[in-house]
DNA sequence: CCTCAGGCTGAGAATTTCTCAGGCTCGCCC
DNA sequence: GGGCGAGCCTGAGAAATTCTCAGCCTGAGG
């Protein structure tokens, strides 16, 4: 049972990349440049010894593998979802549901995560929360909130350089369920709140 | 349609751990030492944030959790592998047929490929020929033969530090067709000739 | 009591992947 | 026809991930 497959993160590349005909596009779902895209289907497309896509000046055609291809990787990346989701509740869902304290949206951009081109990919609403248990009841995915401490389940970040400027007394805190501290979601969050924070001194 | 997927290479430790039940003997199949995957299991185990495998002093015991991800796991992979062959003819099947030209056997070890425990888990059969046509047909899936030359729809690679001693004129050379160059099979056939022949001088 | 099998860990090496900057082509618009 | 802009490409170097290696720990079996 050895199995002979293409590199697996090139596959989620080209799946992107199909459901866009655009690499931009597809980067922009994935979190990455263009460029990053562009290397990964060609080392799909050179690891199958067929070509994927035809490329036009202005876009993306797929060839007649790539057309073959595309609802078979999708559906396994489906497949693969629904799986996971149910051993995994925690990674449920696609996109999150952020919750903001209101008193820590004072010190976040307006609308914050929508505006931040970065992070829309990854949110699906925002919601003004600044109680943990509604993490852990998955009413939101993640909550951004002033002050820490230890949360049963939860997974807490201290956001450095927070911006205790403005007469608060508690620094920025990101809590998230522990199954979703290590989502590329979670990490592109956090590293925004810190970029946020550092800016604010 | 953000995917939130646990990382692609993490499942395929995961895969090879559960069936075996070993993570030494998933090490084997994948051509890693048991340090590796025993790292991919645990960022998955952490990512989901789930335990799938219980730990003994003796081997490994699944989880409800892993028992329950290792079927559906599995049969990702299988439809993987068949959507993958579909399009890709090169990439079929799971192990190498490898071709030896009688004459080149002269400057392998006894029954090469076979008896070179590392490349055990990539190899189904040896045949004798010489004929790069064979390649071609898919008779056998690569081809290790003294001389090397430019065939069509063929990768060719020279081995680095040829056995010249023994008065062949040609260097060894190693064939396969252009989707298989980039195989973890053909990638350790080739590492482990080019070793033989360093070590040969 | 000794040895062996098998999993674990941390450090550092090796490999892979990503970003960045600059290039090219084509379509569009004035 | 000249100037833009969108979109893909590439190479070099940076960053991140993954792998190996060496040594540890535990329990089974002789």
């Amino acid at each position: 049972m050895t199995y002979r497959l293409p590199s697996l993160n090139t596959l989620r590349a080209f799946e992107a990349a199909a459901r866009h005909l655009s690499f931009s596009q597809a980067a922009h779902e994935i979190g990455v440049t263009s460029g990053a895209i562009s290397q990964q289907v060609r080392k799909l497309e050179h690891s199958l010894g067929v070509a994927l896509f035809q490329r036009l000046p202005h876009g993306l055609l797929l060839t007649a593998e790539g057309a073959a291809y595309l609802p078979k990787i999708t559906k396994i990346f489906e497949d693969l979802t629904e799986a996971t989701e149910e051993i995994a509740p925690d990674m449920n869902g696609k996109k999150f549901s952020v919750g903001v304290c209101p008193r820590a949206a004072l010190f976040l951009p307006k609308g914050w995560p929508f505006g931040v081109e970065r992070l829309e990919p990854y949110v699906r609403e925002r919601v003004a929360t600044s109680d943990p248990a509604e993490v852990r009841r998955g009413a939101v995915d993640c909550l951004v909130r002033l002050g820490g401490g230890s949360f049963a389940q939860l997974e807490v970040f201290k956001i450095a350089s927070p911006p205790v400027a403005h007469g608060s007394r508690d620094p920025l805190h990101f809590l998230c369920k522990q199954g979703l501290a290590n989502c590329r979601q979670t990490e592109e969050l956090i590293s925004n709140l810190q970029t946020l924070g550092a800016a604010n001194t």
